[in-house]
DNA sequence: GATGAATGAGGTTTCATTCAT
DNA sequence: AATGAATGAAACCTCATTCAT
């Protein structure tokens, strides 16, 4: 992961490899869903022999399990470092929403499964890694979390409702219209401004 | 759906089988999903043949989007009923808001489903259902979304944003928390008041 | 298996399918090995689809293990039964020696792996049935073990051996006899007398 | 086998290499099982690469049969050699009955599989070899039987079976004894003194 | 009309063998 | 000459679907 330039040929070869089984199964998984993807499958897109896939994976769910936690660990790191710039507690949300923007951006098909495995909905594949992310998602929500209390507690934020419980909203309300967009882009077309969500959490619809 | 009462003895009978086949089945698809339920498994939970299934459904495809479309047809009239009331904007939402809450608690089970399936992450299943689950949830919104564009219209709501955009953060923002109270009550209880979120959505976080 | 014809048409069809599958299997399994039998060989002879053999045996170690134990069941019950007829200790062992050449003669195929599991020299197939036949011959043993035991205490025989001991090796000495006779019966043609390896036991060979 | 120090040096090492690839692969296969064994672990046992072993042995059966083969010479040569001694008859078989314990006791790994093999057990493993080597024993026999024969013709011995037979059954009866000692050492403890097998064969057990 | 036994295509996984390095 | 990564045939097993009873 990281280092790469430090390891042998033969390492680095291993990794490229290893990538590009992830990244055909990544594609598929995401298209298609877990139990509609033969392994099968992905070895020819991947343009392995399946025995090769089975020197890196021990089965078909640890194939599955490194492709999600890993994305997740880059998609959680993306978004962590930038709530993490020493800014008050608006701007922080506002970099929140656009790293998450940029996330969605550019790995549409991970972000199908990430919503899928840390939403719960994911019951369709053995349960385990659903819990794990679920989890892992959890967690993370409690940073934001914790830029909404901060927020509370100087005075900048109404003492409205629970901070874990704006954190729910606000990211989900994300996803969604995110989603939406990725779903039909032509018809939903992404507002200019990622920070619309945040103009309603901060200023309310209604007139004041 | 039709008038039940209309139809001969051996019609109604059918109903009620169909009936029972798609209630058991929503239990299993809601606890294991799709691909983890045989058909087998459904047609001993409700206590009947195979066969006998395969006299009401197709295949396992159409009995799963049979499931999944009346359900829907049930959650939407209840909810759409809800916003139909002659109320002003603020009204309508807040009934919205009460309706929806409403259909969460008393059938949790097909929550699990809808919410795959509405929200794309149900790749799971074979294309094509997805789809059609998706745009009629897509259209339900549209009426959400014509309650913020008519109070945009008479000047109660600021015109921060796209009201399709409203419909979708607002609805979302529902779903994932009712949801975090459904995967763990213990540790999120559901808000005492469903009104909280509207109260963020109408008067913002920021102190005027 | 027993009372069978007081079962119900379809129990006793299905006790008839169960027979024809485990006497293609032991067929197989008796020429070519378990690891040299697929499930595929053994429903074709059998005329069954696989998924047939399914509904009767939960996998294949499981179709191995039931055709072992029920054909040591019959094995030992036949020769049990011999050796509980009221007689002195040296007819015992006569009928005993008479009961297994008569099963040998009946059952070839059963015989061979029934030899390859209770000798240990089934390493072979997943540990498991190898030790429990294993025990149940040991078990067995001690039977003929009893007889020598019975035959030193009134003095009929000379306490020249742990009766134990005696009783394996007359059973092996049997075995290997029989065995030569079953691969090349033309060119060890079986001894006309099945009781002369007992007068070898009973009177030795060489001259008082 | 042939002169080793007449080798060259790259000779001598090639048959070290060897030597070491037999001996990981005979302490892997009598321990699992032919099957239960595959050239990967024979490879990694024996701290060779796969490639290497093929450069030795053509496949996994060649490798085997090798193996064995190798290994009957050696305990045919040692057992043989034990009856060539100028005695008479019953101290010959004093000798091989020594001889053949101390195979036994030394050679341990080996004599599973030869049992497995010379006793027509092991049709788990492609037919060939399987009557190869059982073919060897009987043609081994032959040498024991001979000595009966002569004991019978200057009238040692009684002329109550054919010599074959007699070899037959005494051979067996010391795989059996030892066969359980080896099992089960602990609880059937190898009689003291080898010869009591022959004690047996010798004296009879029904007082004169 | 209802049944559920029978089917067999298709999935996952292993491992003997090859061959480029 | 030695290596071991890559291969893919073939095994086991499941389950949606059919159809004779």
């Amino acid at each position: 992961m990281m280092n790469e330039h430090k390891l042998s040929r033969r390492e680095r070869e291993k990794l490229r490899q290893r990538r590009e089984m992830l990244a055909a199964a990544l594609d598929l998984f995401s298209q298609k869903g877990y139990h509609n993807v033969s392994l099968c499958e992905i070895a020819e897109k991947a343009e392995f022999a399946i025995g090769t896939l089975y020197k890196f994976f021990q089965n078909k769910e640890d194939l599955y399990r490194a492709l999600v936690l890993e994305q997740c660990d880059r998609f959680e790191d993306a978004i962590s470092h930038a709530i993490e710039q020493p800014d008050d507690e608006v701007e922080k949300l506002r970099n929140y929403v656009r790293a998450k923007t940029e996330r969605f951006r550019s790995n549409l098909p991970f972000i199908r499964l990430y919503l899928a495995e840390s939403r719960g909905a994911s019951f369709n594949i053995k349960a385990g890694l659903n819990e794990e992310v679920r989890q892992r998602h959890y967690n993370f929500l409690e940073k934001i979390a914790a830029i909404f209390e901060s927020g509370i507690k100087n005075n900048r934020f109404k003492n409205i409702a629970d901070p874990y419980y704006l954190a729910v909203a606000l990211d989900s309300a994300m996803d969604a219209s995110l989603l939406l967009w990725l779903d039909a882009p032509e018809r939903h077309p992404y507002p200019e401004d990622p920070d619309t969500i945040l103009d309603i959490f901060f200023k309310g619809l209604i007139h004041p």
